[in-house]
DNA sequence: AAAGTAAAAGGGAAAAACACCCTTTTCTAC
DNA sequence: GTAGAAAAGGGTGTTTTTCCCTTTTACTTT
């Protein structure tokens, strides 16, 4: 039997390893290598089309190239192969970038082995595997629920930054080489945004959704 | 040949099962069972002595009971265990607290399979297994370089919580029932305690030090 | 009971942060 | 090229934060 080839993308070597070692014992899979990270991933497939795989098996929080960004990348260069998104990560948002960079499963680490088989033959032979709860986001994403992406512009996302740090804003101001009035504009219209009173929940923001990384 | 036993412990299912399966296939060792955290681990321990394993694969952080209490734990009740942590942090104050707690090796996650096997062959045969890394940090935490850990009283404590938040210290005041003036003295001596400049700066190590959690 | 100690409360002043409203410059789409 | 939007900068006043330093209160300890 020829069995289905997957890629494992994770930056902590012992758990791609161990989940190489794990899907190597299911019946209709082997896997053809693991990477570190998205980069990683990317040089693989550029290198030889034999390193192109059925499945990948994906990890978001990686650093250098993550997994959404990895995710949108062979979506658009190898549609063919699939992704599914494994990860410890479970809000509504890291869920729904993944889905719209084509993630075509999303498994939480915190599953069971057969859970992983069951998703991957899914994946195989419909093209997709999604559980309850990925499905109920996905309806509530339609419906409206889950609030859209707030964009921002690379000055409020260096200035965001600074304001994690002990800084006043006349040094940010400084450090950003704009006027303290400049700053002062960013502030106004971020705390409008993000709905925010002060620099402290500005800070909070910032840190929940991973603009500032501790 | 009678293979030495291992009992697992982490919160994220898929990555006990996948490091359960690679242990498995190390020539001198077998895995017992795994565990969801600290809890399940003493229940497992309590219930029979058939449970009691030579060496525990540690996670840390975990729900319930994390892994350094459930590491003292084993440690006062089963002294002959070897605990051995498997973690994603590598930050200084976490390992000393796990070695203190009586672990006899610590590994991140993102170690090679050999590495681990040959972790594991160490500890069963010398008692203890340590990096480069954390031999340095015991040499640094014996000559003093490692700063000891900063006590906060109940109301310090409660008031970074809510020096998290968008209040303002009035508004805090009001939340603790004190005159505003007894919250400034909180704000000036946590100020100089962690050495911070400003209610970021303060904000910042409450978080990074899991006082406030988000 | 007196003394000592630490938490709580307070006064005052300067610096920083915040709010609001307005003008000029730059970019960009039609 | 021009209209409109976005970015940058400006002015002014209020509130909050920060920093010193003093006083009061409460709680031990002898």
């Amino acid at each position: 039997m020829i069995k289905h080839s997957v890629v494992i993308v994770d930056d902590h070597t012992l758990l791609s390893q161990a989940i190489q070692t794990m899907v190597n014992t299911f019946d209709k899979f082997e896997v053809l290598y693991t990477c570190k990270n998205g980069q990683e991933l990317v040089e693989k497939f550029t290198n030889s089309s034999s390193n192109i795989p059925e499945v990948v098996l994906m990890d978001i929080n990686m650093p250098i190239m993550n997994g959404i960004e990895a995710t949108d990348w062979i979506h658009k260069t190898h549609p063919k192969v699939n992704v599914m998104a494994l990860s410890v990560e479970d809000d509504d948002k890291t869920v729904l970038k993944m889905l719209k960079a084509g993630a075509v499963g999303y498994l939480l680490k915190d599953t069971e082995k057969t859970i992983l088989e069951k998703a991957l033959i899914e994946i195989v032979d419909n093209g997709f595997y999604h559980t309850k709860n990925v499905t109920n986001l996905l309806v509530k994403s339609i419906t409206g629920v889950v609030e859209e992406e707030i964009i921002f512009r690379d000055k409020e996302i260096q200035f965001m930054k600074l304001a994690c740090t002990e800084y006043t804003y006349k040094e940010i101001a400084n450090e950003m080489n704009l006027s303290p009035k400049t700053i002062d504009g960013y502030r106004d219209t971020l705390f409008t945004k993000l709905n925010v009173k002060n620099r402290v929940g500005l800070v909070m923001y910032a840190i929940k959704n991973k603009i500032y990384t501790l």
